[in-house]
RNA sequence: GCUGACGUAGCUCAAUUGGCAGAGCAGCUGAUUUGUAAUCAGCAGGUUAAGGGUUCGAGUCCCUUCGUCAGCUCCA
């Protein structure tokens, strides 16, 4: 080892520095400020301790609160501060993992008894102690045995350890008196923590499986400063109040009613309107894209379900069996189809088809039906009926990336430039639980990235993400809080066709096998629709609002000229509708504002002699506008035609 | 499905240690005829999720079921 090393910084410059500094002295050689700002360093692209010593050659950033990844790694150390309270008032709980993850922490103890919100507020007040008593954190490294010893009482760490690789270092942090099997990096000391909250409480499987013991996880968030702890719970307040179930309630659009089930959506007129507009525009842009549109049965005999693989695999999310219908043998029961593959497999399958024919597209947009387990269920966002704008492609290999061009092109005209969503796109791979041989699924993988790579979009690999049947590319769109919900999915599909025996006749005059594509760009209208909400807060693009123009005479006089107006509009196949309801114009004026209408149109005495309306646009600065009634009636007219997204 | 919390009028929420189920908004009726975010008055609205138990007495305590919420698992 080198008696002196060379550690060069983002500045470009090289400083020589004893073999086994560490970044603090580095940083309090340049200077003191640095030096107090300082909170972890980037050492060869990893994030390390400030006070672990450096023996090699490096390239050294020091990271100070402005750097993101130092905020993960003080809500890491946050997690280690958690366990260090909960250790003092539950000597007995075990630890199992505490990581930083997006805007907070979480730490998972094994304990007898479930966390209370008064346990909560105990946890959170020891950990203000902990955090005054500004403890070091320490760094360690040990070996196998030595950290056996440490963790003999701590099963859950004990597996972990046993995970570890003989070449991996084994490091234990400690802070004060609680020790983890941990390989850090950490803030300096417990002190740097100040600014954190506990949120909640819940269970959570060890290791993610079901089939293990459950754990308690607490989870809480940590931030440099106190105004960003603010802004963030400020945050999290503002994002309940855009929650499509509020807001769904608020204006009307749907409901889920105990008597009808869980996961059951009840589309109110409102919400209705929503969903058909949003159909019509998919509907109109599949026929121009040569797509055809098939309807199908939503209960069929079981065995089609047999047959395509889903009942074998997925028995428990659909519902259960009917029972035959008269004329049927007995064995014959029946399903309410939880998708639409197999009819439209049928429908490919029910004439010959030319290698000329190709690619045959069917779309259906369907109700389909998925007993989703009781606890997933979340407003519009996880039902169990679903509506699908399903579509399935049969092609040539040699067709697929076209096809999938064409669908991600689709996308981005519906997600990006109609609505303005940001989305994430994921490729998912083989899972586990899967029917074909490797060697398909490898050609199947690689079509998708192929179409991927071709069209240079920035994607993601989902490991093992994959549908049972193939490979599949997800877009995930995100709800008001950031949880990520998958919108749009393409599926690649050798399996079915397989299954079905599908067809198709070459240039050869050989009978040849089609591949399958299964996609949803909305995904399902009900995820879409809540997401809308949610992006939107309800103020929808006039095309989309259930009530585009609320007409408002400003007295009983100009009834009459009012419902003028809106027959004008009516006739020009605008929402539009008369509030003459008994009461101020101010009433009805803040009633068409909570309710989103993009415009207001009032019509008082100097309106009807003008033959104009004085226009109130949702948002807008200037809250009045007159202008003559046919001009009004053009504008809400281009607007809707255009899909614009302002008012 | 699992862990925990919760469930009171259409909505948002009150109801002290177990002691007469309430308010605001919405709705209805009437008055008012309104110029850009709530006019006034009156009326009506409940098996406190459902079922069982403890008690002189249960919205409140206990049990079961259903549902909702958060998270986990799952998500064709």
């Amino acid at each position: 080892m080198p008696d002196a090393i060379k550690i060069s910084l983002p500045d470009g410059s090289v400083r020589t520095e004893p073999a086994g500094t560490t970044a603090r002295a580095v940083a309090e050689a340049i200077g003191p400020r640095l030096a107090r700002a300082a909170v972890a360093a980037r050492v060869n692209g990893d994030v390390w301790d400030l006070d672990r010593p450096i023996r090699e050659d490096t390239d050294l950033e020091i990271l100070t609160e402005q750097d993101p990844a130092a905020l993960e790694v003080l809500r890491h150390t946050a997690a280690h501060v958690l366990a260090t309270a909960v250790r003092e008032l539950f000597p007995d709980a075990r630890i199992g993992f505490g990581p930083a993850i997006a805007d907070g922490f979480y730490y998972d103890f094994e304990v007898p008894q479930p966390f209370t919100p008064e346990d909560l507020e105990a946890i959170e007040q020891k950990m203000q102690e902990v955090a005054e008593s500004d403890y070091a954190l320490v760094r360690e490294e040990v070996d196998r045995q030595g950290a056996r010893e440490r963790f003999k009482d701590d099963p859950l760490k004990l597996e972990r350890l046993e995970e570890l690789g003989d070449d991996e270092t084994i490091s234990v942090y400690s802070d004060g008196p609680f020790v983890d099997l941990c390989r850090g990096p950490h803030v300096p000391s417990t002190g740097k923590v100040k600014h954190f909250k506990l949120l909640h409480a819940a269970g959570a499987y060890w290791r993610g499986d079901s089939r293990r013991q459950m754990l308690q996880r607490i989870y809480g968030t940590a931030w440099f400063k106190k105004a960003d702890l603010e802004a963030y719970l400020h945050r999290l307040e503002e994002a309940e109040k855009r929650d499509h179930r509020v807001i769904g309630k608020q204006l009307d659009l749907f409901s889920i009613q105990e008597d009808v089930g869980p996961g059951m959506i009840l589309w109110h007129p409102r919400g209705a309107i929503i969903q058909h507009e949003l159909r019509r525009f998919i509907e109109d842009e599949l026929l121009k894209r040569r797509y055809d549109l098939v309807f199908t049965p939503h209960v069929t005999r079981e065995e089609l379900f047999f047959r395509s693989g889903h009942l074998p695999h997925y028995e428990e999310q659909q519902f259960p069996a009917m029972a035959a219908g008269e004329g049927d043998a007995d064995d014959a029961r029946y399903r309410v189809k939880p998708m639409n593959c197999p009819m439209h497999t049928l429908v490919y399958a029910a004439r010959q088809r030319s290698y000329r024919d190709l690619p045959v597209r069917l779309a259906e947009v369907a109700n389909v039906y998925r007993n989703e387990l009781s606890g997933t269920l979340h407003g519009l966002l996880r039902v169990r009926m679903l509506t699908m704008d399903d579509a399935h492609i049969f092609c040539r290999e040699d067709q697929i990336e076209d096809e999938i061009f064409d669908m991600l092109d689709l996308t981005d005209l519906v997600l990006n430039k109609t609505f303005g969503f940001e989305y994430r796109i994921d490729l998912a791979t083989r899972p586990e639980k899967k029917i074909g041989d490797d060697a398909a699924w490898e050609v199947a993988e690689q079509a998708l990235e192929r179409a991927l790579k071709r069209l240079d979009l920035t994607y993601g690999i989902d490991e093992g993400g994959g549908a049972f049947y193939g490979p599949k590319i997800d877009i995930k769109l995100r709800d008001a809080i950031g949880r990520e919900w998958q919108g749009t999915t393409i599926q690649l599909d050798y399996q079915l066709p397989e299954r079905f025996e599908l067809e198709y006749t070459g240039s050869d005059n050989k009978p040849h096998r089609p591949v399958m594509i299964h996609r949803a760009i909305f995904g399902t209208l009900e995820r879409f629709v809540g997401c809308l909400i949610e992006h939107f807060a309800g103020a929808f693009p006039v095309w989309l609002a259930p009530e585009q123009v609320r007409v408002l005479p400003i007295t009983e006089e100009q009834a009459e000229a009012a419902r003028a107006v809106d027959a004008a509009l009516r006739a020009a196949g605008v929402r539009s509708s008369v509030d003459d309801r008994n009461d101020t114009l101010n009433y009805r004026v803040r009633d068409g504002e909570l309710m989103k209408v993009p415009y207001l149109a009032v019509v008082g005495k100097r309106e009807v002699e003008q033959g104009s309306v004085a226009v109130r646009a949702r948002g807008a600065k200037q809250k009045q506008e007159v202008m003559p009634a046919a001009e009004f009636t053009q504008r809400v007219v281009e607007r809707i035609r255009s899909k614009a997204l302002e008012v």
